[in-house]
DNA sequence: CTTTAATGTTGTCATCATTAACTTCTTCCA
DNA sequence: TGGAAGAAGTTAATGATGACAACATTAAAG
């Protein structure tokens, strides 16, 4: 057993995987600086020894989270290249498998924290543009209308998002009017959507 | 000059009233339910009485923006019946006129507290219904393409709710590739989506 | 070695949500 | 009408939090 050195040795990264532990396990109300000092074996003060204070922990959080959403998206095109659905899919198993995190992402305090962080703007930047990558081998592969593609890309990011969202905040299961699972709700959604709804 | 009087009159409107105030100029980090007591000229513990605890008047102020929002729509499906264009100009109309309020509407603590909130349940759940009458009424009158009417208010909702966070996160400023003015970018998503995608 | 900067610790503060115990009005009924 | 009873406020206290200053320890560089 190693005794308890005075310097953690690597506190920094400790921190973060600690506070995502604490965040998608309990929610972010359960996430307190103390508790991530406290759970890390370290005084309540440390952690600002590496953080200017609790906003930039969230913001590193945040940041992961956008590395890896964006890390889904590239897979997911280079498994199916240009097809938007299955990138749909993945952006949803990530928003899915972590809720908290992906709320935290899209919180306006991270977004203002975002130009202060150029890091985090660059990494929440980086959806988007994955998303476009996914519309241009789309177009040239003939599988997606011809478009401009970053507004196209914008559109689904939208919809991605709006779907993510109200699965998130649990509006769907209240409206149980509408039985879908989320795999089914993003198939229905994305075919209205694929074949448009103008009778016009 | 009114003496100041030990009973307040009507504190529990005042204090949603208030509270809406401070959570629209400041947002909800600066919404303390010490300071909503300050403004309204009464004690810290004064709330209390006519509130449960601090989510209940959060739930309170969530629940007056469902109502505001429903109306919203159903105004819109008024002016233009079966339009869901009008419609969601109407929603991020009001996303955008109550930013914070929309945000914290869409909290998932406000959607976990709805359970036992029967009033904040019904009203969340009135603009799905909202919705789904305006894609009643566009598909009796041919505007819009005949569907399960439920299905296809969802897979608007979901767009609709997207484009408003993501404005509302400042996700759009940010990639500046796309200037587009949030009602120009509501345009491009609904022509993209009301013409469909799909080119097989 | 010894200096120096990085990293942790203790102690403190103001603020917050919440509760308990007490006070002041209002209402309503005897 | 007058006096409970209870509704609506108040004060005071508790325990937690984010943040900071002052101090302690250690690793690293020379």
């Amino acid at each position: 057993m190693p005794r308890k050195r005075y310097h953690h040795g690597n506190l920094r990264s400790a921190l973060i995987k600690i506070g995502k532990g604490i965040l998608n396990d309990e929610g972010i109300e359960a996430l307190t600086l103390r508790r991530v000092a406290r759970e890390a074996g370290v005084s309540a003060a440390a952690p600002y020894r590496h953080f200017k204070d609790k906003q930039a922990v969230l913001a590193a959080i945040s940041e992961t989270g956008f590395r890896e959403l964006c890390l889904s998206i590239e897979n997911a095109n280079e498994g199916k290249p240009g097809d938007l659905d299955a990138a749909g899919r993945a952006y949803l198993a990530f928003s899915q498998e972590n809720p908290e995190t992906y709320r935290l992402m899209f919180a306006k305090q991270i977004a203002r924290d975002a130009k202060s962080h150029p890091d985090l703007q660059e990494s929440s930047e980086n959806i988007f543009f994955g998303l476009v990558d996914v519309v241009e081998t789309g177009i040239q592969s003939g599988r997606i209308v011809p478009a401009n593609s970053e507004r196209l890309a914008l559109s689904a990011w939208a919809l991605f998002h709006g779907i993510a969202m109200l699965i998130n905040d649990g509006m769907i299961e209240n409206s149980l009017y509408t039985q879908l699972s989320p795999e089914h709700l993003l198939e229905h959604c994305q075919s209205h959507f694929r074949a448009g709804w103008s009778a016009l």
